[in-house]
DNA sequence: AGAACGCTTCGATGGAGAACGAACAATGCG
DNA sequence: CGCATTGTTCGTTCTCCATCGAAGCGTTCT
């Protein structure tokens, strides 16, 4: 009977199925109406709309009202975060070792997290790009190295207009177990990925799939 | 509405109140018994042992029967992982930065994570571990460096005896939002501290409290 | 203005599960 | 062998809350 941080109210609200599946198809990082909400959840519309309130009022969604839609988006990075520690957890102590279905393969390779790539390809970029000194660890900080600069504006990336958000953050990876590039950075290279038409989205889902001109083309600038 | 690792599930476990509070006693790392874990959440006996058949169904806890005595911990670091992250987001968006306590304060200096060490007291350790090469952080790996045998056998600690477990560990600390070390090495420094009575457990609490005399020691021995 | 849309609020219903007392099982002690 | 200690199982009660239909409110389109 001791105190401290809500943990059970933080942890109850993703207790849910319906908002559990909320969180989870906002783990996409793009906000989402609460229609979309409510399908995705495979609920009402007036239920939706409760869950998002409770969500809201539990400080892990935040909304942006335009006209007529409200669109609900994950709080932050550590809500994003904690999701995935939860689902690390559900998925080594849940259905003992299921063989993973091809969407589940393709979302171990690539997919997105809140805003920023993960998955196996994701971990192999921080690892060259720290290997090739553009970036810096440092503890679970990670800093621009001295050739960011240069390196990131050849592809059309600038690091150094500082925004509000940190340029690089780590992010644990589910899949793989070690860190991958969140921050300013991560989120402007998955749009650059994307823009490129390197990779599409999966209807649906959060993997991320490669042509494989454009994965060739990731590998030449990323991985080289 | 879509498919994957049941995160709702094992959100849902930790929702509950009672719970909640037992999984935050075994925290402490130490296994307790359904009788004390009864006491720590605030219920009844037979409240407790369904809660915690619950638990232990859901993969969340270990049980080591021993005669009468039935011990209950954490299923492991994953686990301790999970609830570090949902507290750290229950810390930020839960009461609106309430003034720390002074037990809060001792928590932040240090305190037992699992089986190790954790607060700012931990996080400056590792640090200066890495910055005497004793040890290596890469990505979110840590490795023994090459003077990490005659400095930790000159305390007392044998690293290279290889057990299952791995002897570093990288663990996130919720109040410093930095790593601090984990594995057989983390919980063998801690076993140290407590062993040569430089700090002491808080009573019912996670917090660990130096003595003046054995704040020195420790600084001697991991910050000098 | 009127109609269509997007979303929230209200009210009623049903079901899940948290709680405890009492009984039952297992272990250890004198 | 009794008897205390430790836990689990059973049955019951009760509260909470997820759910949906219907109605209400603001916005946009024509």
């Amino acid at each position: 009977m001791r105190e401290g941080p809500d943990i059970a109210r933080i942890a109850g609200l993703v207790g849910d199925p319906a908002r559990a599946n909320m969180l989870n198809a906002l783990m996409g990082g793009t906000a989402l109406t609460a229609s979309e909400l409510a399908l995705e959840a495979g609920v009402s519309l007036p239920t939706a709309s409760s869950h998002l309130s409770k969500l809201l009022e539990g400080g892990l969604l935040t909304l942006a009202s335009q006209g007529r839609h409200r669109y609900y988006g994950l709080a932050g990075p550590q809500v994003a975060g904690m999701i995935e520690a939860i689902t690390g957890v559900a998925e080594t102590v849940g259905p003992r070792r299921v063989r993973p279905g091809p969407r589940d393969g393709a979302m171990r390779v690539a997919r997105v997290c809140y805003d920023h790539l993960a998955g196996e390809r994701a971990v192999a970029m921080l690892d060259r790009l720290v290997d090739k000194n553009v970036l810096v660890r440092d503890d679970k900080e990670i800093r621009l190295g001295a050739s960011a600069g240069s390196h990131f504006a050849a592809i059309g990336i600038d690091v150094y207009t500082k925004p509000r958000r940190p340029v690089c953050r780590a992010c644990l990876d589910w899949s793989e177990r070690r860190s991958h590039l969140a921050g300013t950075l991560g989120a402007a290279i998955l749009d650059k990925i994307l823009m490129e038409k390197w990779a599409r989205r999966e209807k649906d889902s959060r993997a991320v799939v490669f042509s494989p001109p454009g994965k060739q083309a990731f590998e030449k600038v990323f991985l080289s």
